[in-house]
DNA sequence: TCCTCCATGGAAAACGTTTTCCTAGAACTA
DNA sequence: TAGTTCTAGGAAAACGTTTTCCATGGAGGA
């Protein structure tokens, strides 16, 4: 690998000076000597060892970015959003895959303090039993921002689950549903008891009772939305017309369900998803739900990361706004 | 920040010593002098700058995965295999969308470079045109796979496009169409070109004409896909039965299409997709594709990437096999 | 003429590790 | 007993940068 030195050597001129250029440092340097340095390097195709840069600055120009499954529909438009800033700024990502797994967690809380990444973006760690876990391992003070909530104080990018899951029900009642069945996430989800909460506080607004049986917890996935279908479609006296799952992968794994059993959407019974995956506009009958913008969430994270890190003040939380869109399924 | 030589000062000991027990290095240490460091180290919280050790170690348990785009739901698999054994490596990952921009992969590339990654893992790059552009890049030689074909001589994983695509067409002609249009992918696309010798291969064997005016050309997004049904149906003599595309995303915006004009799938026209992404079969009707073992071809890339990174000898091109999993859309 | 200041450049320390030699004593071997 | 081999540990060089001082020579001011 070839060195600062080699090209100091090959320009006549000292270490420091072809450190001066490479980072044209306010130190004055004659345009000859100027010259004869990036001459060098370009034949010699020098690229600075950024390992011994950052131990000298002490800054890496990266950032960590840990999520729980980037296999999962909802993250890459996020992931992009953030490294699309990342890299105008001129950050590098590591991804990490958490599973939502503690283990998995930390040990890549590990590598990455390991590595001194500049900060971190959190997201999908919204779980409330992990509170003391999360707060064990972030003490080390990194600059970190998170997508969703999170039980530390970090400053983080949301959007308003609860008003936004009433407005989707809210537009259920509207079309005339008074029978509307909901599957949430898992239990421990912050997200998910949110969206409960606005399901709860559409009913109530419209003098609709809560009925605890219409409510089945799945698990973020199709399958967990296809079961959840076939658990309601199994009790017997149960009736409802309309269904409100906590995201739109369920919402798809409910439509091929209720499919599977012969009742047609959006006649027999209305669906509305939540997140807006690209897939939902591509389902038949197209998906009508909550549009969270994924990407400007990224966008929005990976800013305040930067402003954190340029040691201004940010809001300790922005909250970015979601809408309905209503195609076919309700 | 808190280095090995507070730890050496807390233990007593000198930097030698610590860096040995940390390293479990073969270099004999007491067993009192081992639990006195450990326990400094853990007192302290000591965790070592990756940045000093990449220095002196010439190498930074790093890889660069450079792909299109992360957001193209093709991808997400790719990269959980790869990051499932990396994390079990040791290795940890920057991410690269280049959008297939020539600026946007040489400047990764740079970065990449700067930092000094173990090695590269490309893919998306099939693009003809760029022959000399990628070969200019790589002449540092860094380790690199490829999953797909690349211009360079890298190790490579792949599918067999050009057999996946005849079996597909083949399951077509074998239902008793005769009239089967095609949908490709942009005309760099070498996928996309093998996909489009399958098809002929599969005509060409069963008997049955080229008609050029039934192969259009998209690329690769839904988008693509309904716009080039639209330019299909707009041909007034044209007669088609059926429908291979290059990638589901596009056979979801056929899916679309077709029934925008009134058109019944499979009855009216048959379809089949490629890539059998994660949505394909929530999609109504579910789509009949090709199944790309996608997690497996970034499992293997990153296992093979580790076997070069171990000086171990590597097959040039190692090849998974598909599988036409079909559904309701043909 | 002497002094000061500026333009230009370099030497060396520092960043935090790992590793190559060394050293000193203890335990063998002959 | 004398030499050799282990065991246990440390000093310092090296990895490749950036940056703080310091040096030199010429220009300008008195």
């Amino acid at each position: 690998m070839i060195t600062i030195k080699d090209v100091a050597k090959k320009a006549g001129v000292s270490v420091t000076t072809v450190s001066r250029v490479l980072n044209n440092s306010s130190h004055p340097i004659s345009p000859e000597t100027r010259q004869r340095v990036l001459e060098a390097v370009a034949e010699l195709g020098f690229l600075p060892n950024a390992a011994a840069r950052s131990l000298q600055l002490q800054e890496t120009k990266t950032i960590g970015l840990m999520l729980p499954d980037i296999a999962n529909p909802y993250y890459p438009g996020i992931v992009r959003g953030i490294e699309d800033v990342a890299h105008e700024e001129g950050y590098t990502i590591i991804l990490c895959n958490t599973d939502r797994s503690r283990e998995r967690t930390s040990k890549y809380l590990r590598v990455l303090r390991e590595k001194r990444v500049d900060g971190i973006i959190f997201t999908g760690g919204g779980v409330v039993e992990d509170a003391s876990h999360d707060r064990f391992f972030w003490r080390e003070e990194i600059p970190t921002v998170v997508i969703g909530k999170h039980p530390a104080d970090f400053p983080s990018v949301q959007i308003d689950n609860v008003g936004a899951a009433k407005r989707a029900v809210a537009h259920l009642i509207a079309s005339g549903h008074r029978h509307i069945a909901c599957i949430t996430g898992p239990e421990a989800s912050t997200t998910s008891r949110d969206r409960l909460k606005g399901y709860r506080e559409a009913l109530e607004e419209a003098g609709l009772d809560y009925h605890p049986g219409l409510v089945v917890t799945g698990d973020f996935s199709p399958a967990g939305g296809y079961g959840a279908v076939q658990r309601l479609l199994g009790q017997p006296g149960l009736k409802f017309t309309a269904l409100f799952t906590h995201n739109d992968l369920m919402a798809v794994g409910a439509l091929k369900a209720l499919a599977d059993h012969g009742l047609s959407v959006p006649w027999d019974v209305a669906v509305v998803g939540f997140d807006d995956i690209p897939l939902a506009s591509y389902v038949l009958p197209r998906l009508t739900t909550v549009a969270v913008p994924v990407y400007d969430l990224g966008l929005t994270a990976m800013r305040l990361l930067r402003d954190l890190l340029q040691g201004r003040e940010v809001a300790p939380v922005t909250t970015l706004t979601t809408e309905l869109v209503v195609r076919e399924s309700a």
